[in-house]
DNA sequence: AGGTTTTTTGCAACTAGTTGCATAAACCGT
DNA sequence: ACGGTTTATGCAACTAGTTGCAAAAAACCT
């Protein structure tokens, strides 16, 4: 039950369309809680319908039909209560990992070319959050926001270097398992 | 859609009851792909109706009544195909890192006290990880089997060493967001 | 023997996320 | 002005996972 949480979030952040939300989604704020545009729109309806939110005014003849939404008090509170209350954590779910317990009993063909493009996708991530730590975490910026946030962002990029790094690993030692059929 | 390959994966490393797959699914297959007892039988009918598995003769069923499933031919083919298939990382999701981001916003309030719970929820997954490497990876097995399996629970020894220490480095410089309410 | 509790299986309803497609307006080249 | 593309919003159906509950056999106690 958190997209309502993120999107509150986003929206404290800046004022946005369901446009702009699904972009933002795409970039920051979807690598730790995706959305599709779908989810986004039916959950800007059930956050105005609960008066979480609300329709900003057209300020500015802008283009198309775009609505933007902004945060209500209400919907400050419910984040800020959520924020608060404790949460077990999910359990998790890797396909990968499942897959090479599964190669170990049925045979490892096919899996190292997976293995090694996952690795690339790791790497392409990496590289993009480096570039927007670079971008919007110059040293010596130490407001307390902008602290969390390089907290929040250092946990991405130290989660897909140890990735980079298993995953080589893991190609360097891939046994071979013969096909069992 | 892995659940089922979960359950074939199992069941090949060990014919099993519902209720077996319930507790393996507890310990260690779960630890990446979880699963509760209703997802299992209602996974273990499908499979069974696909003839990817069957139900082993030895104990005739009937309500209440232990029934132990053995992977048959076709379902074995399925797992190789679904192993050696490309997949794209699913999306992931945080909640705990969602908080973080919302928490610069709203403040920082009651936040501490749930991460040092769930560091100390990390540090006692690590130690069973580390209780079952002691115990079913001794030095010197080199099997391919083994080594697989090895692989995995490092991803999963090494994950939980990195969110304990994540952690631990959130908490240090965890700054004071004021409520802004 | 009779009742309670535990084990094992399973159905049904609900929640969250995904996929496919629809609509309308704006914008763009000819 | 016309037709094609892009922008922006959204509905509906589907898939996967979760929660609540309960029936049937077995085990456990008086």
């Amino acid at each position: 039950m958190s997209l309502p949480h993120a999107i509150l979030t986003a929206l404290l952040e800046k004022p946005s369309s369901g446009l702009d939300l699904t972009r933002r989604f795409d970039r920051s704020i979807g690598y730790f809680w995706s959305a599709t545009h779908q989810q986004i729109y039916r959950e800007l309806g059930r956050l105005e319908a609960e008066g979480h939110i609300r329709a900003l005014p057209a300020a500015q003849p802008a283009r198309g039909q775009k609505k933007a939404y902004e945060v209500l008090p209400a919907g400050r509170a419910e984040l800020a209560r959520w924020t608060a209350a404790p949460q077990d954590p999910k359990p998790h779910r890797d396909a990968l990992l499942l897959r090479l317990r599964a190669a170990a009993v049925v045979g490892t063909a096919g899996l190292e070319a997976d293995l090694r493009r996952h690795r690339e996708l790791h790497r392409r991530q990496l590289a993009e959050y480096e570039e927007i730590e670079k971008r919007d975490f110059p040293p010596g910026d130490d407001s307390a926001q902008a602290r969390l946030q390089h907290l929040v962002l250092r946990a991405g990029i130290e989660l897909e270097t140890f990735w980079i790094q298993w995953l080589t690993e893991a190609l360097e030692d891939l046994p071979v398992v013969e096909d069992t059929p």
